[in-house]
DNA sequence: TCTGCACCCTCCCCCCGGGGGAGGGTGCAG
DNA sequence: CTGCACCCTCCCCCGGGGGGAGGGTGCAGA
C-alpha cells in the first residue's frame, strides 16, 4: 500500500475532470472530504482511492441528481440500498423524459399555422351526488394519485352509472399543489376507505371536448379559456373533466375523448 | 371583435396555468407584455388573444429553453425561422438525451461491485511528426469538431501510415474549453487547409486500452489515473488517445479499442 | 357612500450548482 | 532566496423561479 502519494487539488482535478472550484464546493457540502486538510494553510490533499468516488459524483451530477441525494447515495454503505436509490433517480429521469415528449407534442400542436376552430358549448349542470375520492396533491403526483384513487373507486363501485370524472382546483395549476377529486356517478354512493359520497354543486359550464392523449390538453384548455373570455364570461370555480373515452376503454390514445368543463358566470361588458 | 374583455393577472394566471409571479417575471423580461398596464396602479391587464402566446412560452420553458431564446422564437415573425429555431432546440434536447444515456451507461460500470483490474503499461514514445488539425474548442463541441477535422485529414492523407489519434489539453476537462489536436501518422505530412505537420514531443506514457463506446471512457481515465498515482507518478502534459479500432473500422461500438496515454514523470516518495 | 376583503404592486432574500475575479498566503524548483 | 505556479477565502454573478413583508386598489355588499 504505497498509495500514500498525496494529490493537490489541482492534480486531483486533472485526474477526475472536476474543476477545482467544484471540488472545493463538494468539500464544503460534505460530499467529498479531502483525505487530509492542512490545518495551517487550508490546502486540500486527496488520494488515488478517492478517484472512483469523484467519478460517481460526476456521473450522478450529469444525471441532475441533487447534491443532497448524491450524498445520500454515497453514504448508504449497503449496495442494495444504493442501487435502489440510483434506480429511483433513473425512474425520475424516465418520467422527466415522458414530460418532455408530451411538451414536444403539445408544442407541435401550438405551432400549427391554422389552429382548428374550437367547439364550445354552454351547459347548465344540476347538482349531482357521486362516489368520490379526494385529496390535496402535488401537480406532478396527480397521475399516480389518480390511478390509485380510480382503482379504489372501481373496487367499491362495481357498476357505475356513467363515466368517471375529475374536479381540479385552480390552485393546483397556479401553485403546483391543490385539491383534486375523482368520481364515479352511481345511485346511492357508498362510504368505504377513501371513497365517500360527494355532492357536486350545480354550475354553468363552458364545455369542450379534447381528443387524444393528455399530452397537449393544455392547448385545449387555452382554447376554451380564450372562448370564455371572448364571450364575456369569467371562471367561477374548479375545472371539471369527464373521461368519455379513456385508458379504461381503449389502449389507443388517439381515440380518447375528454370533456373539459369550466364553471363560468356572466360579466358586465367593459 | 368584442374581446375588449380585459383580464387581471390572476384571471390570466388561471387561464394559462402560469403563476402570477412567473407572469410578472415574463413581463419584466419583455417576453409577454400585458395588453395594458395601468399607469397609476401598475396593475397588469391581459386579453384572451395572449393566451396562445403564454402557452407557447409555457411549453418552451418545459423544454428548458432559456428565456432569451424563447424571446427570440417569439420575436421571429417568419414561421420558417421560428420552426428552425424550435427544431434547433429539439436537436439540443436530443443530444442532451444522448449524454444522459452515456452517463447512465458509465454509472452502471462504476457501480459494478468488482471493477476489472486495469492493465496499464509504461511506454517511452519518441517524437513523431504527423499530419494534424488543431483548434481551441468547447468540450461539448468536441465530437462535432472531431468529425470535421478527421474528414479533412482523410481527404488530404489518402494513405496514412497508421491509426488516427488525438491530443487533449487537460484544460479542456478542467474548464470545459481547451486545445485539441487530431492527427494521422504519415511520412512527409502535407500542408493543406487546416491540415499541417506537427511534431509530437517524446514522452513517457502510462498507457491503457479502453474497450467499447466512449460513453464510459471516463471510468477508464479514472482507473488509469489511480494507477498513475499509486505508482508514484505525476501527470506531465496533455492526454493522448489512439483510436486502434473506431467507428472508421467497424459499426459495432463493442469492438472499438481506444488507447489512452497519459504523459507521466517520476515523483519522489512522500 | 363606506367598509371589508381579495387582489395587486414592488422589493428583498432564498434556493440550486456552479463561474469570475479580487486579494492574499504557500510550496517548491532554479 | 526569489519567483512563480498553485492554493486559500470571500464576494458577486447567472437563470428561473418561490416566500414573504409592507403597502396600494377595485369592487361588492351593506
Amino acid at each position: 500500500m504505497q498509495s500514500a502519494r498525496v494529490l493537490s487539488i489541482g492534480e486531483f482535478s486533472r485526474l477526475t475532470h472536476l474543476s477545482v472550484r467544484t471540488l472545493r464546493r463538494y468539500h464544503d457540502a460534505g460530499l467529498l472530504e479531502p483525505a487530509r486538510v492542512d490545518a495551517a494553510s487550508g490546502y486540500r490533499y486527496y488520494t488515488g482511492e478517492q478517484i472512483p468516488t469523484a467519478q460517481v459524483i460526476h456521473r450522478l451530477r450529469e444525471l441532475d441528481v441533487p447534491l443532497t441525494d448524491v450524498q445520500r447515495i454515497l453514504r448508504s454503505s449497503d449496495p442494495g440500498t444504493r442501487a435502489a436509490l440510483v434506480a429511483d433517480h433513473l425512474h425520475r429521469l424516465e418520467s422527466g423524459l415522458e414530460r418532455t415528449r408530451a411538451a414536444v407534442a403539445s408544442l407541435r400542436r401550438l405551432l400549427q399555422p391554422e389552429p382548428a376552430a374550437v367547439d364550445v358549448e354552454l351547459r347548465r349542470v344540476p347538482a349531482t351526488t357521486v362516489a368520490a375520492v379526494e385529496d390535496d396533491v402535488q401537480l406532478r403526483d396527480v397521475l399516480g394519485w389518480y390511478a390509485g384513487a380510480m382503482a379504489e373507486l372501481d373496487a367499491v363501485v362495481p357498476e357505475p352509472a356513467g363515466v368517471p370524472g375529475g374536479v381540479y382546483e385552480n390552485e393546483l395549476f397556479e401553485t403546483g399543489r391543490g385539491h383534486v377529486l375523482v368520481h364515479l356517478p352511481v345511485a346511492g354512493p357508498p362510504s368505504s376507505g377513501r371513497v365517500h359520497p360527494v355532492t357536486l354543486p350545480a354550475v354553468e359550464l363552458a364545455v369542450t371536448t379534447h381528443v387524444g392523449t393528455h399530452d397537449d390538453i393544455d392547448v385545449t384548455y387555452g382554447e376554451l379559456g380564450a372562448w370564455v373570455v371572448e364571450h364575456l364570461l369569467a371562471v367561477a370555480g374548479p375545472v371539471r373533466e369527464t373521461y368519455l373515452v379513456g385508458p379504461r376503454d381503449t389502449a389507443d390514445p388517439a381515440a380518447w375523448r375528454t370533456e373539459i368543463g369550466w364553471p363560468v358566470f356572466q360579466v358586465a361588458p367593459a
